[in-house]
DNA sequence: TATCTTTGACCAACCGTTCAGTCAAAAAAT
DNA sequence: ATTTTTTGACTGAACGGTTGGTCAAAGATA
């Protein structure tokens, strides 16, 4: 009784899922989650206000879609290169070339970072989105954790803490202040204070 | 030919702007810039919305008006409290009282903090909300360079980005994490860094 | 009366969301 | 192979509601 094969429509479904997605995530990250229509995207993506609606129940629903779609991405980048290079460096070098890819990820998605402290800062009506960027910030805090760990520091939790913390400074302000931030230099003096 | 002298009129623009400022800062820091409307600050104020625009020309001119007003207060009175102490604490005594300061206001402000920070990661239609931010980073910069440089440190300048990331880093999980971040192990951690 | 302040009804624009209806394509029937 | 039926992705007009902003009129003051 079945028109067109099921597997088929679970293709294509997913396939506009993520090219909604990929818009929605651009125009957020361009003009700010409240200033960005449905009917932006939707032109954007080149399908109809109505269409969006049968991938996401609401506005906020297509947000929660387009952060658990880009997040982990953004998080498992900075990780798995750091993992392939497990073997071969110590882990004190390892820090080095982690904090090295942190930035690197940083400036090439900093639209999706400025949003995602914009949102984070203002999620008290929104309990899904709060979590989500709970456990994001709980995984980055564990890896390195686990890598000061592995350094032999005592007291390897606080110290992820600060690190984390400084690490997330910095591009609040690298952000803010734009051109105007030598980040080179910051991310130079960072390294340095983090080997010795 | 004033039927009330000019002066008067002067005071009681000025007490009835601050009066709409206060309202505007606690419901933006509350709800949002966005999802704050116009006629609910006006409803808090006690005034119509109507006037409203006597004192401010938009809602964006209104958002400018009171970050001005109270953005600067927040930063005098860290380092107000530290100039006076100036005389009597060693730089180094001065920079924990600051830091511990800091945190203070931090606690206490936090919704207008909140407000900032998300703000400050999306200024990019609001030249003139930008350059507000911009100056009062500026400003917490150089005044902690300043007290660096007291302490006789060398590179005081690279220090002082590296320090003032990290206090906003701090704010920021805070903020995010809320009464799962151990603020006062975080503070401590951070001083017992600094001073050593 | 002359001047300034204040009001709140009003407006045009926009928003997120809904839904009746369309249509190409796939399956079933012939 | 041809026709008929069934599907569901897709459209876009329409809706209820909200918004920032305006303005003529009323109120207050001297």
């Amino acid at each position: 009784m079945a028109p067109r094969s099921k597997k088929d429509n679970e293709i294509i479904k997913q396939k506009r899922r993520e090219q909604i997605i990929r818009h929605a995530l651009e125009s957020f990250a361009k003009h700010g989650y409240h200033r960005t229509s449905i009917s932006e995207i939707a032109k954007a993506a080149g399908i109809s206000k109505g269409l969006m609606y049968n991938y996401f129940d609401s506005k906020e629903d297509l947000l929660i879609g387009v952060l658990e779609f880009v997040m982990p991405q953004a998080v498992d980048t900075i990780f798995n290169s750091i993992a392939k290079k497990a073997e071969t460096l110590t882990p004190r070098e390892l820090m080095a070339f982690g904090i090295e890819r942190f930035f690197e990820v940083m400036k090439d998605q900093a639209d999706l970072w400025k949003l995602s402290m914009s949102l984070a800062m203002q999620v008290s009506d929104m309990p899904k989105i709060h979590q989500t960027f709970v456990q994001m910030f709980d995984m980055t805090f564990r890896q390195i954790e686990q890598l000061l760990k592995a350094t032999g520091m005592p007291d390897a939790s606080l110290k992820a803490r600060l690190i984390t913390a400084q690490l997330d400074g910095i591009a609040l302000h690298y952000f803010v202040m734009g051109e105007n931030y030598d980040l080179e230099a910051v991310k130079k003096a960072f390294i340095q204070e983090l080997i010795s």
